[in-house]
DNA sequence: CAAAGCCATGTTTTCGAAAATCATACCGTT
DNA sequence: AACGGTATGATTTTCGAAAACATGGCTTTG
């Protein structure tokens, strides 16, 4: 006889990642990063215990780990809380990628080889197809979000450097909670579609130059536009 | 009447930061970075407990940090153990230290203001009168490690953003492990003062080209001589 | 009345036992 | 002999109680 569906009762707590440690740090960092928890907000043990069905020590796992990330600001003996945000570290973060990805843009594209080709064209398709289904709100769908991540990350993959993947991943991360925070205030997203395509070409074509120009104009535009539209949220803490 | 020493049976257990685990973290990363643990082995809960006398779940959090700093390699539901070494990953350390060292030099000359200069200039006597006293074996001397670690820093702290500055901190501890890790089979020390003494002459200078171009061969001659006198550690695994 | 000291309360931090998981050796079968 | 599956011991991971600590209000004192 197959093995049964798992019951209700022993359903698996752990969706990502083996231990509920890794799973904890995972959902808490997605959540901060869509502003679930805003910036600043304390993070208490008994709000999170209950929330996240984990003991005070899981926890601290986790949110150890997020402090190490930057998502998270850990103040010994008094707690944890959602890192703050301010103009100041939204130019820090910009800054910080800038330079990193343009780097690794450029490594890409000196070293990348036909998987690497196929995989920005193919992340970059399926984000046009997610796209073209819901053209509204491209920062409240999770899809939109994964695939607008993977093609970001498809491009730069090729680069050599699992040192400065990681590092890139954490700075993007961060970059993308301030998206989210002016996300609710933007009047309308601009033309992300053309500029992925360009980038795109850019990279395939392997013209590194005007692919670094391409990438850091979209970073930094984007980031200008927080500055606009979440002003009020920058300025105040 | 004064307030007696701390008896033996009180003394404070934390000697780094307020919290154990912060303070276990800190010398957890000291003793890794020294070789003191070698690289790949395995960090087994009971031999750390009973070595830094603390419980499974303050451990386990100093190594959760540990391991978001590249010091450590987190196995999921397969314990923990130290990071293991290869000449690709000393390649990429370096590689991602000149990136960005390169980037917060050129800053800090173009931003430092006099305490700037001053810290350079006293950090760097420190490190002289160290080496004077006990020109021998510097990785073995911890005063020489602090006070060498101090001028690195002190070159780029005025560069203006925390973010780079703290990735900088992670890479440079990496980097530092290498070389303790070449420390027992180098046969000299090059002429490291005079190194650092053209460095901090060209950064008061204001002289952005000559120093950028000095940290680099500084950076990337410490790393090819852990290449070559470390080369039986960094190939068997 | 101001300032300092002290207790009460809520929160974080730490601990070791208990549960879950992994690695290994053993046994039976082919 | 080789293989697959299972029991066993070792190790990690998780939990909630208990200790340590910070904070704010209250009392006492100068």
């Amino acid at each position: 006889m197959a093995e049964p569906m798992p019951d209700a009762a022993i359903r698996p707590r752990k969706e990502f990642g083996k231990t509920i440690a890794a799973d904890i740090t995972h959902r808490l960092r997605e959540e901060i990063i869509a502003c679930g928890l805003a910036p600043g907000e304390p993070l208490r043990f008994d709000v999170l215990r209950e929330r996240f069905g984990a003991s005070f020590t899981t926890l601290r796992e986790a949110l150890t780990a997020l402090a190490a990330e930057g998502l998270v600001d850990a103040q010994e003996q008094r707690g944890f809380r959602v890192a703050p945000v301010s103009r100041q570290d939204l130019v820090e973060v910009t800054d910080a990628r800038v330079l990193i990805e343009v780097e690794l843009i450029r490594r890409a594209i000196e070293r990348g080889d036909d998987d690497w080709e196929i995989a920005v064209i193919s992340t970059l398709h399926r984000l046009k197809r997610i796209e073209q289904r819901d053209p509204e709100h491209p920062l409240r769908d999770p899809e939109w979000k994964i695939a607008h991540r993977q093609f970001h990350q498809s491009l730069v993959s090729a680069c050599g450097s699992a040192t400065l993947l990681a590092i890139r991943a954490d700075l993007f991360d961060r970059a993308e909670r301030y998206r989210h925070l002016s996300a609710n205030f933007r009047p309308r997203p601009r033309d992300k579609a053309g500029e992925h395509q360009a980038i795109m070409q850019a990279a395939i074509s392997r013209n590194a130059d005007l692919a670094v120009q391409l990438i850091e104009t979209h970073i930094r535009s984007t980031a200008d536009n927080v500055a606009t539209y979440a002003a009020h949220l920058l300025d105040t803490e």
